[in-house]
DNA sequence: AGGCCCCACGAAATCGATTACACGTCGATC
DNA sequence: GATCGACGTGTAATCGATTTCGTGGGGCCT
């Protein structure tokens, strides 16, 4: 492949000279035009990998994602690839699986690759790769999880008004036996949304008992549906369920049609986060959306402002619920109470899908 | 961040003997320990951009995407990336969201990054970045979809056992009036699957007549929909349904539903990829599987072949057929007339999942 | 004792770009 | 007509590693 030495020599200029016609800075007429020429008759390309050495940017940013299969993840992945590529870097994705170890291992390879910033969803609680990130001065944002002790700023989404939503619209449906399938107590974002909740269902006067909070240690399909089975041996089984990621949503629905049960007859049943396919599942299940597109787009431009030295705060978006048919009663067309704000029906999303 | 010389100056040693040590070329005794001993204290990691320039290796592999937010690729994505992180390389993944100049543009991006190799799953047909990758002397490997007219090998699945048993299964089940849902005509990928189906039937005497080949330009969940419409609109409709791509399935899926008619009572379908969520969707969809984490080891060896310089060939892997019950009859758990060779039931599928 | 070889190690070139600095030329200004 | 600035351009340093080549010293052989 040609380098910049070719093309000098064939435009009868210095590298100096190439390299400044190349990047703006340098003449505009005669000499312009030759090595241009020159370029187009080699093929030129810049060699990325000396431009980076020379001016310590590689014009990459990393994103190490916790799981790459899991649906949410995949969408919130290629939100922030296009708002990278929008804005002229590239990204290395980085997939943890889950596994906090693997995590590790990809922040340091991207660390030793240079990247320009590091967009982390971190993986399990704490990471020890993670402060040595700070401490590396690599521009860092956490995405969808925070991190305790960690100093970085965190764009995620805002629960509240989504589950204070949800809640209203439990206790109109008549449900008084909630319960929730959540990571396990110490992970910060089964925490909060377990909070929430909680909180959320006081107001209307329902309680939400620790014997129907759920939790499971892997947020896969098989603890979904574990808890769910559990709540169904309760003596008082729950009359709705909410599931605090897709992954386990599934598991959770599997479980019931294993035992016969109707949702939302037998049971009401609500997803949080709004994969696609949760619009075709039978009955189409209501659900919490995270504004994903959102959510990648203001990591990437929360992460440039960090590497343009700038100060950075954390970003929160709402969340907003998405009703379908999972808890009974079809939407009605024309709301009978109004329909608060933030809240949609399956009318209005997704125009395009 | 220390670099080398820091090291060497630290260690009292020359910075060629910094680089001996860490590459294992060096010296064995009591230089080796202070040299080590200098890196751990000053926490030093190597500049990769400075080696990749300085070797002409960078240690990483570009993988091009035709559209990340299909399941299917996601998977075949994630497997790609676990085996290049097995033999040591990192992953940048770029993702065409089907869109042939959205890829040619990230092909690019990864020729100037000086990848070590690629693996491109094309968008649309034909490309002329494609054939700039081979005149650049980049190794090339194509993944899941062939690109006409280009030199390099091709890893893909094999549909033709799967769809001779799928002929097989509907034929047993008494569906006469079969119809496809696929790609248009010049697809490569798209013709093949027709061309296969259409033979496998027709050993059984079953015709699948053009008013039943439903062609759609977008591969996505809309064009499914949209041509399964078309069959039930048909003076004699389909009593079975292939849909070729996983979103088509869904659209298809959607339509039925909204139709108010039932799989299989009603309507058999059959999705190709089998992709986790058709597993848990009611009733579970037969599918036709492709061996997704052995296409992505397969691209991944095929590349590595390349890269140190010796011949590769292309490679096919059977896809086979995983018999739910969205044709009818329940899976035997003893098989009447015995499973053939790559059938499997459900059951024995996905230990883990 | 002398000669050889091997090993450890340092000096310096190299990869392909960017960029600070110096210099020459030309036009404008007084 | 001399001076000053601006502009275009080349020379060379630089980024951080790897690698070639050369040298000095120690061990082994005869």
């Amino acid at each position: 492949m040609a380098n910049i030495k070719d093309v000098a020599e064939r435009a009868g200029v210095s590298v100096a000279t190439v390299s400044r016609v190349l990047n703006g800075h340098g003449p505009v007429a005669e000499t312009r035009e030759r090595v241009l020429a020159a370029v187009r008759e080699l093929g030129y390309r810049p060699n990325n990998v000396a431009r980076a050495l020379r001016t310590a940017r590689t014009g990459t940013l990393g994103l190490v994602i916790s799981d790459l299969t899991n649906p949410f993840f995949t969408e919130l992945a290629d939100a922030v690839e296009d708002a990278a590529r929008g804005l002229g870097y590239s990204l290395v994705i980085g997939n943890a699986g889950e596994r906090p170890e693997q995590q590790d291992d990809y922040i340091r390879t991207l660390l030793d690759r240079r990247i320009d910033g590091l967009l982390v969803s971190s993986a399990g609680t704490g990471s020890a790769m993670i402060g040595e990130v700070v401490a590396s001065g690599t521009p860092l944002v956490l995405l969808d999880r925070t991190v305790p002790g960690i100093d970085a700023p965190c764009v995620r989404a805002d629960g509240r008004t989504a589950l204070t939503e949800l809640a209203a619209h439990l206790a109109a449906l008549g449900r008084r036996r909630p319960a929730i399938i959540v990571a396990p107590a110490g992970t910060p974002t089964g925490d909060e949304r377990l909070d929430l909740f909680r909180t959320a269902l006081a107001a209307h006067g329902i309680a939400l008992p620790d014997e129907r909070v759920g939790a499971t240690p892997d947020l896969q399909h098989t603890g979904g549906r574990r808890v769910m089975s559990g709540f169904l041996d309760l003596p008082e089984p729950p009359d709705a369920v909410l599931a605090t990621d897709n992954l386990m949503a599934l598991g959770a629905m599997d479980e019931l049609r294993a035992r016969g049960l109707r949702v939302p007859d037998d049971m009401a049943l609500v997803v949080y986060d709004d994969v696609p396919w949760f619009a075709h599942t039978d009955p189409p299940l209501t659900a919490i959306a995270q504004p994903t597109r959102e959510l990648g787009r203001a990591a990437v431009h929360t992460l440039l402002e960090r590497i343009e030295g700038r100060r950075a705060e954390s970003v929160l978006l709402p969340a907003h619920l998405v009703i379908r048919r999972s808890c009974g009663e079809p939407p009605a067309r024309t709301p009978a109470r109004g329909t608060a704000p933030g809240q949609r029906t399956e009318e209005e999303e997704r125009g395009s899908a």
